[in-house]
DNA sequence: ATAAACCTTGGACCTGACTCCAAGGTCAAG
DNA sequence: CTTGACCTTGGAGTCAGGTCCAAGGTTTAT
């Protein structure tokens, strides 16, 4: 049985999605689609005659492309930026690896600070379930100082 | 009316602070210190004639005690609990221990992603810079794939 | 006396990335 | 024809942790 009714043509471009289908071949909501849309990640895709919005094939990949993005802590305006340069065909290498390096740094700043954060949490672990913790009134018991520079 | 003015001479407790007194000792702005209170992490304090609010010299110290707790990664409402059970007296260690425990292994996840992601992020930024870098058009060049599970 | 610095309140606004909702239009099936 | 799944729009709400503001009252210094 081939499909009765595909609005308009027959099907020379058999992967037009609506946006439901996307969104379920994505992984992400209807919602988060028409959100990046709003945003500039997303072209504005082609409407059937009815308004629905209809996707080509490599718009999942798009949303792909910004998961992964994500996944690797870029926010969706950088992202976009991505995007935009990656549409128009410029090399995107030096912004993309600018944007990289940055952010390595800051992952860098995090692993550390988030090193330091384990210790002084697992030293405070240790040094509070003696057998008589009595709170000194006025006084802070936990939390690390921070007189020696932070 | 003692000599017209000047509260704080002759002041069996001098350390009755005002809101931006306090602000500057804790380095906090005095926005923050009106949103703690809405918030309850600081009580209420006392208020002069005139409505000022006076705070204790215990308040500084409350102060740094949020703010180990958020430099620790807690959010404000985990801190409110641990506040009020210091308030109250009550042995803090074991609820204390439950956040941090939960927390440590919260910080630890945190630290094994970050491994990952700059492990992958160091990777890519080696591959980039190719003399030819030519995108392959419809296809993502920069974000690691999701395939495998993650 | 007057200016500067401080305080009060309530409420609006900010970032980031969505999520939810209502009211209504469209489409394929029974 | 009716049901139900799907789609449209605009707008509001969410979480966290604040920040900013205006209009007005209080203190302090000169």
């Amino acid at each position: 049985m081939n499909t009765t009714t595909v609005p308009r043509a027959a099907n020379p471009t058999p992967e037009r999605l609506r946006i439901g289908q996307l969104a379920r071949a994505a992984g992400v909501s209807t919602d988060t689609i028409r959100y990046y849309e709003r945003e500039g990640l997303l072209p504005a895709p082609e409407r059937t005659s009815s308004g629905y919005r209809e996707y080509g094939p490599g718009t999942a990949d798009r949303l792909a492309f910004i998961q992964g993005c994500q996944r690797l802590g870029l926010r969706l305006t950088d992202i976009g930026d991505l995007l935009a340069i990656r549409d128009t065909g410029v090399c995107p290498c030096e912004p993309a690896e600018q944007h990289l390096r940055r952010r390595i740094a800051e992952v860098d700043a995090e692993l550390e600070r988030l090193t330091l954060l384990r210790a002084q949490m697992s030293a405070m672990v240790q040094t509070l379930p003696s057998d008589d913790c009595a709170p000194p009134p006025g006084s802070s018991w936990c939390p690390p100082h921070a007189e020696g520079g932070d």
